[in-house]
DNA sequence: ATGAAAGCGCTAACAT
DNA sequence: ATGTTAGCGCTTTCAT
């Protein structure tokens, strides 16, 4: 193969490798010489072997907990482009929420001599260990010890809640995320501070106003049924994600209830389908491709050996659509709320831009 | 590394490489006394050095076009799975529905020396072409000379129209998808020869019955409103995919339809979310699971050289869900009445069970 | 049943 | 600037 072309062009093993790698050390007309035999042999370099000899694969191992949950997939989506403009490949592993399989993941990428890990840690994870020394770099999900690059997910949920308090809302209660996961605490979090900040009344506090769910549909369906069957019943649901908002809006739904007429929702993450759920779903979007670029260069940086800070934090942003409008219990007193038209659909821009400090 | 677990346990490196690939011809006190090295050692053979010398990786590359379509999620996932029960690991590669990115994910994949190559190939892409002797097996889109597995769309579009049919509907439009695809072609063709076959009058079949539209959301979005604009307008709706149909529900809620009062849907696919849309959808379900095991499979068996036979189908099973009820125009003979609640809605159970022949 | 030795296809250190 | 040579870490003949 590689001495085929060799022979053809006239030269030795090493001028042709040197060819393949750009390495500048060949002159113009051998270069050109070399380049046509490969292409007349179509001649395409083992990256086996060359991973082998080189010691490096330019591959990333990307580990996430579930390829079907639509955040993760867009996820995988914006690294696998981000790489790509690195140089890099990456090769997908699928957890399926299981420290387990997650485990066994990491191990095969590190025994395929990926250049470095991406991973997103399964519920349960306490530590990455890998045998060989590939950096590894978190993202979404931070575990003690290890670089991170995250949302900010309680300055998102701030936003949120500040948009429906802005809203004439009082009586907003929460869906939170399980709290073995730094996100979910963290967007409860923020959803607290907040509700104290504003001076929301003590009570409107008691945990009587929040109720726990898994991140997907169904159960944040029962979380949103228990919390909707309260007296008085809350005005505004603010959901720890878009998939737990759809829950909540199909309980809303089921039970009677309007949205954004007798009920605000606001959920989490700004996945491509908070845009066709019908109403249309206010939420706080991640920055993917951000996130995305963060992680991947810090991983390359890693590699160099540059010394890169533990805890990266990419801001989100408000998109305020048809879920959230103004509190039915404030009829005109509080602040100028916005007319709902009949299927018409304005998309504001961010009303707090700026207004975080760094 | 290998090594010094050959001379951990007094033993040759030959024999710790047979130890590691379960050769039969070790003696059973040495395979042992390798193996308590080997646990010592915390070896962990390396894959790529393993798969340049035996020339297999135990590894298929997947291409889809997009992992952002739940469809195409979910079948990762379960290719993932069925491929670890074989003991072969999967690399991802996504396409963004690109020719030109799909080859280039191929040769990479090939130059890593893959065991063999699962493709959903991108619209627009004529053949696939590997240069090094890689075994192809498509999935859900059937190219000239390829190895194919596939659900049988037809049939699924014959099952969804049937249904709708036994609920009374005549006036059954389509949301046709892309026909430069074979899945979108097979699920209008059943359409079409459905209605013919039931004894629907010739107009119905007018081309103005069927609107053609992406596989996503908003293109389908688009093609409802046409639809429905018509006059008269269609009682049912067959949309080629979930997405479609999911937003041919958001087009009708729009216009102040009611689902399935005023309106029937039936979709394809059975994505997680139809599940959970409100109306619930009713739709038909592809065998994703199915699918992936005699991909699998066939891969497998290609690789060792049987011959399998070039198209492989996949039954398809109805999902009756509340967005299919019977026919306004039936129900009371002519009378046309109609009740347009305000937001309000119903969860009905199947009205029709057991009401229509096998 | 086990050891010795020859590579898999390439890259990189060393010559020239 | 180019050729030569020695491996990367394993598997797999071929001996024994």
């Amino acid at each position: 193969m590689i001495r085929e072309v060799a022979r053809l062009a006239g030269v030795s093993l090493g001028t042709v490798s040197r060819v393949i790698n750009g390495n500048p050390t060949v002159a113009p007309d051998i270069r050109q010489r070399v380049q046509a035999a490969i292409d007349k042999l179509g001649f395409r370099p083992n990256r086996v072997a060359r991973s082998l000899r080189s010691q490096q694969s330019h591959t990333f191992g990307l580990v996430i907990p579930d390829v079907t949950n639509p955040f993760f997939a867009e996820l995988v989506k914006s690294l696998d482009q981000s790489a790509g403009e690195f140089g890099y490949n990456i090769i997908l592993g699928n957890a399926e929420e299981s420290p387990t399989v997650e485990k066994r993941y990491i191990q095969m990428l590190a025994d395929r001599q990926v250049d470095g890990l991406l991973v997103v840690p399964s519920v349960g994870t306490r530590t990455i260990k890998v045998d060989r020394d590939v950096k590894v770099v978190l993202i979404d999900r931070a575990l003690p010890k290890h670089h991170v690059v995250l949302s900010d997910h309680r300055g998102g949920a701030k936003q949120a809640v500040t948009h429906l308090i802005g809203l004439g809302h009082r009586r907003i209660a929460c869906i939170a995320g399980p709290q073995n996961l730094t996100v979910a605490v963290e967007r409860w979090a923020g959803y607290r501070e907040t509700m104290s900040r504003s001076g929301a009344s003590a009570t409107l506090l008691k945990s009587s106003w929040t109720e726990f769910a898994n991140f997907d549909y169904s159960s944040a369906y029962d979380a949103a049924r228990r919390l909707l069957a309260r007296n008085p019943r809350p005005t505004a649901l603010f959901a720890s994600s878009d998939q737990q908002a759809i829950g909540a809006l199909r309980a809303a739904a089921d039970l009677g209830l309007s949205v954004p007429q007798d009920l605000s929702v606001v959920g989490f993450d700004d996945i491509p389908l908070s845009d066709l759920v019908s109403p249309r779903l206010t939420t706080v979007r991640q920055a993917v491709t951000d996130l995305s670029r963060v992680a991947i260069d810090t991983l390359i940086r890693l590699r160099k050996g540059e010394s890169v800070s533990a805890l990266q934090r990419i801001a989100t942003e408000m998109r305020i659509r048809d879920s959230s409008g103004p509190c039915p219990d404030v009829g005109q007193p509080r602040a100028p709320r916005r007319r709902l038209g009949g299927g018409q659909h304005r998309v504001n821009d961010s009303p707090s831009k700026g207004a975080r400090p760094k």
